[in-house]
This record gives structure tokens, C-alpha cells and sequence, in this order.
DNA sequence: GTGGTCTAGACCACA
DNA sequence: GTGGTCTAGACCACG
């Protein structure tokens, strides 16, 4: 369900974060449903603990996940959407800098928009 | 010319690249035109001149800058548009994950759409 | 196993650069092996981790190593051979130059092949 | 007669040197021959006199050429061809590295006799 | 003056 | 523990 890329350079907790992320937005887990442990995810991805610890901490901070102790991890019953401008700001400058490098390979805005178009697609 | 935030993640060196590469692409730097010295540009910035070594090392490997031994640093003759199928794809993944941030936040295609349009332009 | 030359003119990282790469491809160094992380390199030749850590760095832009966060540095699974005419180019100039050298010392054209067969099967 | 490529990374010094002793190699500067002054060849070359200096010094090191006061600089009219073991030493360890690079892009021994073979005749 | 290399040491994020 | 980044300062070859 989680696949790990170690050569990449976004770190192991981010990519764990990105997934369930992808995975609650595709529908995959839904609200309620509960996420294996530390441990268990950890023994699975073999990775340490804490590395999913940190990306569990994360999740739960950013209201994606709820920990009920005794219980269990869970996916938050309600997900609110908010804008976060400080985010799209950030989000932002990242984006800017890969234009930049698309468009130094020759790529112009409708080639960049139909990519950006496929991709969001793809995850729906 | 080149600003650097101090407080972002984004290692000064590649903040400095990125900021060439953008004023190559917008034409404020055009082929042939001499660029600081490491030394000055150190100075202007408040750097250490190994940091703005780093950077130039990195734009010349990618045919960005062209640098002649004793005489300084040029912006290059021709740089080449080349596809290279390996960035577009790590690109991709990139934006794949900003977009899931995006639409964690409500936005939906178009909205994204018409950001990455905006970005666009702006650096037309 | 790496054998350093301070006099030579080619600089340190160089050197273990190449020396690297040799003994990849006599297969003393097979792929997935761990590589001596930059903090022991560096204590093993005496020399400052930041400069092992250039040599690391350009090799894995190479392709011929690859690093994974906190875990330490590799040999890369699968080393592409890609004939990549620039470099042949530009091998070629050094090649030309040198033979210049062979030449005027009265070397002809079968005593160079036979040095550089002789320098080929050492390395195999 | 004499072409420099400002943006090689070997010194245009070394280039002067080189190309100098291709052409009393091929025959083009036969001994007594007389070589433009260091100033005409820096105006020609569009460099500072100082580098074609340092090359005609190098040269007359190596018995190349020969300054004769008042007159000019002329092609030396008899060049040792003497074997000089350390050269040829130091020759071999560059040719090394060469021919490591091009086995990582898959040449084989052949491949490489049959463009050391072209090299040498290219120059005959 | 220029860029290239190296040192010695620091701080950081990641696992 | 790992590698990545940055600093402050040195020396060098080149032009």
C-alpha cells in the first residue's frame, strides 16, 4: 500500500505522509478506518519506528489522522479543507522553480498545463 | 539582483541557481554577458564565495554559464533545449505531491490550473 | 584501497573518483556494496570529509553510486553504459595531445597500441 | 595557424605548446623556421603577451625552439627524440583514466586501439 | 584580477 | 550514526 523510494531525496517520513495523504484523498481509506501501527507499518516498510512515529506525529498535527490511545491510529472522522495561504505561498515558490526548468527543456504553458492536468486526473 | 531567503529549506547555493536560470529565461541575462565574479557575487550576498562556487560549478555542468580560466564567468552561447525524459519525470512526482497538498485544500483542477497559468506569465 | 598522490596534479577527489570508478569495473566493488561513509574515507586518507564528499557527490551524479539518507552510500544496482559522444570528444583531444608527447619522444604507432593494450588488460 | 578554445580547461598555455609542437611534427614548422615574436603572436591570438610567454619558455625548455637574441625565435633544428621514462610514466596513468572512463561506456580493448589508430594517423 | 581546491570545523535533517 | 550545507580562510594556477 506504502511504497518507499530510499534513493530519492524527499525524505522516508515525507513520502509515508504523501501516501496516506493520496490514499485518503482517493477514497482508499476512509474516515474511521483504522491505519496499522508504529510498529507493525514500521516492520512492514522495513524501516525503523521512528521514522513512521514522525510521519504518524505529522499526520495527526495536520488533523489527517487521530491517535485514541489504547485503541488504536485512525483516519479523522471529519478532514477540514482549509486554504492555508501561508501553504499555497510556499506551494507556490516550489512550483515556480520547476517551471522554470520545464520551460528551460522547451516546454510552454499548455504543455506544462496539460502535464499538471494528467497528473491531477490520475489521482482522482 | 538575486535575493536569498535565508530562513527557507532550499539550500542558498540552489536558490542562486534557480535565480540565474530565471533571469536567463526572462532575458535579463543575455548570452555572452558577464556575470559577479564568486568573489563579488559572495560580497553582494553576504556569503561565503564557496557557496557561490557551488552554484556556479553546478549552472556551468548544465551548460547554463561558461567559464573562462583568469577572465570570469559568461552566460552561455547556446543553451540547449533538451527534453530529458529522467527530469520530467522526477518533475512529475514533484508536482504530484504539491497537488495532493492542493487539493487536500479544496482546490480543484481548474483552480490549479489557473495558479500554475499565473505563475506562468509572470515569468514571461 | 585507494591509494592517494598529494604531488599529482590531479586533485584529491578527483583521484578517488577515478579510483572508485576502477575498481567498480574490475568488480572489486560489486553493485549494492556499502562504501566507507565520508567521515571514515576521510580518516583513512587523511584528508577533510568535505572533499571525499565532492568525490562522493560527482559520483553519484554519475550514476555510480547512490546514497540513502542516514543509511550511508552504495555502489549503484544497475551502472548504465551510454556511449555519450561529448565525452568521447573530449577524451579524444586528451588522447590526441598526449600522443603528440609519444610521438616526438619516437614512439610510433604500434609501441602506443601496445601501451594502451598493455594499460587495458591491467584493468580487467 | 594556431586555434585556442578559451572555454577548455586546459590552459591556453598548453595549448599554444601543444599545437606548436603538432605542426613541427607534421611538418608544417620544418627546423630554422622562424615563429612570430611573443607580442605578434599575442596580438594574433588576442591574448596577453604573458601566456605566449610562458609557452615559447616551455617550449625552449623542451628544445622545441630556440631564441636567438635580436633575431627572433626560430624552430629548433635538432629535437631530440629521447625516451624520458617518467613522462611516459606519467603519460600511462592519464592514459589510465581515459581508457576506464571509456570501458564504463562500454568500449572494448579493440574499440579503443581503433581510435587510438585513427588519432595517431590523423596526425601523420 | 579570476576560478579551483582543500582544510578545519560547525550545524542540520534524517534514520 | 549518516550525508548535506555553510563558514572562514588558505594556497594555487592562470591570464
Amino acid at each position: 500500500m506504502i511504497n518507499l523510494d530510499f534513493k530519492s531525496d524527499t525524505p522516508i517520513y515525507e513520502q509515508i505522509i504523501e501516501q496516506i495523504k493520496y490514499h485518503v484523498m482517493k477514497g482508499n481509506l476512509e474516515a474511521g478506518t483504522i491505519i496499522p501501527s508504529v510498529r507493525k507499518m514500521a516492520l512492514e516498510l522495513s524501516i525503523t519506528p521512528g521514522t513512521v512515529a514522525k510521519a504518524y506525529q505529522e499526520l495527526e498535527r495536520q488533523g489527517i489522522i487521530e491517535t485514541i490511545r489504547g485503541k488504536g491510529t485512525f483516519i479523522a472522522l471529519k478532514i477540514e479543507k482549509k486554504p492555508d495561504e501561508e501553504k499555497v505561498e510556499q506551494i507556490s515558490k516550489e512550483f515556480q522553480s520547476k517551471i522554470i526548468e520545464l520551460k528551460m527543456m522547451g516546454y510552454d504553458e499548455e504543455h506544462i498545463v496539460e502535464l499538471i492536468r494528467n497528473l491531477y486526473r490520475e489521482m482522482s
